[in-house]
DNA sequence: CGGTAATCTAGAACAAGTTACAGACTTGAT
DNA sequence: ATCAAGTCTGTAACTTGTTCTAGATTACCG
């Protein structure tokens, strides 16, 4: 094990723990490092993702590549996290328009399986990296579903949440995960993963329903 | 791409597609194979199960190791096929006591759930297989997928699903894997895991219902 | 039984993730 | 401006999944 202080992720995020600051020319290393891992993703998936062409594509020896992220699954999940503000940033700006609850959760999740579906090879090395990484990448993994868990609820509307609740946000985000592989690895088609979305997301006003009569 | 015949799972599944029946020694070498995989990823999970460990292992050349499972993630898949079938013949034993369908299949997901606690490297190592599995093992693991939706389909009692119950019971799949694997990377407790099978296994007493109501 | 095609073995070779290391370059404090 | 500590570079080595090859062995057919 090397002793080096590891570099950590940083940037919009609100509750970074104690990360030490970058300099211009780390932060710009970074960048170029994710640029890269989002660029060959975005060719053949996670097998074209090789950390030697990672690293000579964004000018940066092996060893540093390595010290800003040290497996390639923390890559990955790193470049799951970047792509996925972004996402939050667009879908913030057009919220969904739908009766209930269910209908502007699942209208935001096909919304960014969409969006996904445009760079199929992308979508397919983060979301294999993100179900694949083990217990060492257990920080980034979580940062990944409080992301997705806020593009959720920001859909809902809801700003209180309840535990219940809470569990099925959990659990549309397991679904949107596993639906999104399976149509990846061409076991369903987009009509199934749109039944099965739709299907989930009525827990959200399952539970919320529960919730306003338990509490009158 | 080798032009040799690849040799295919076959045991005691029913829909098999054309498998050249296998010889009694080539029966018993798979079943060596999948022993020794099954043992080594009871160790030290996904990553314990090297193959040449497992060549040496069950006493057969690392190329007859691929021409029986063309990649570790086969390999790891078969491993899961196996126990998925010893599993579900346990379950079967003891049938679910519960009023709902909903009870009945989140307390045996509970139960396969304990089960595979029992041995968290190897549920490890088959899961984290599976969801990496890419198109090349599509066949495979649609067979763990039919297996798994079998089991809970038992659960439920049903014995002609709707599609939306169908899609119901895919949800509750990628659910289960999803808790399953969030668990087992340590970023979620065994109650939170029970909270959300309880969560997403309502969806079969709501499609149920509806279903019941719209064809009075 | 004899022959032939398929299968199996042992081991080398190759590919890509990961680690190690020596020397050059930056940064920050004095 | 200078020095010490920390970073970065280039490169080689190591590990493990996968492929390849040549030569035994086995299974099957007449």
């Amino acid at each position: 094990m090397p002793a080096q202080a590891k570099v950590q992720a940083s940037s919009a995020r609100p509750a970074a723990p104690a990360t030490p600051p970058l300099t211009e020319r780390q932060e710009a290393r970074r960048r170029r490092i994710l640029r890269a891992s989002a660029r060959l993703a975005g060719r053949g998936g996670f097998d074209a993702v090789q950390m030697r062409e990672v690293a000579e594509s964004s000018q940066v020896a092996l060893g540093t590549l390595y010290r800003y992220f040290p497996s390639k699954v923390h890559l990955l999940v790193a470049t799951m996290q970047d792509q996925l503000e972004q996402m939050h940033g667009t879908l913030r700006k057009k919220p969904p328009a739908g009766e209930t609850a269910a209908e502007r959760v699942a209208q935001t999740l096909m919304r960014a399986f969409r969006a996904l579906q445009r760079e199929p090879h992308l979508a397919d090395a983060m979301v294999r990296a993100l179900t694949f990484a083990d217990r060492s990448v257990s920080p980034e993994v979580d940062q990944v579903s409080r992301q997705t868990t806020a593009i959720i609820l920001d859909a809902t509307g809801l700003d209180d949440p309840t535990p219940a609740q809470l569990s099925a946000v959990r659990v549309i985000e397991h679904t949107w995960h596993a639906t999104l592989i399976t149509w990846l690895s061409g076991r369903a088609s987009i009509a199934q993963v749109k039944v099965d979305i739709e299907t989930v997301c009525r827990l959200i006003d399952l539970t919320s329903a529960e919730d306003a009569r338990s509490v009158p």
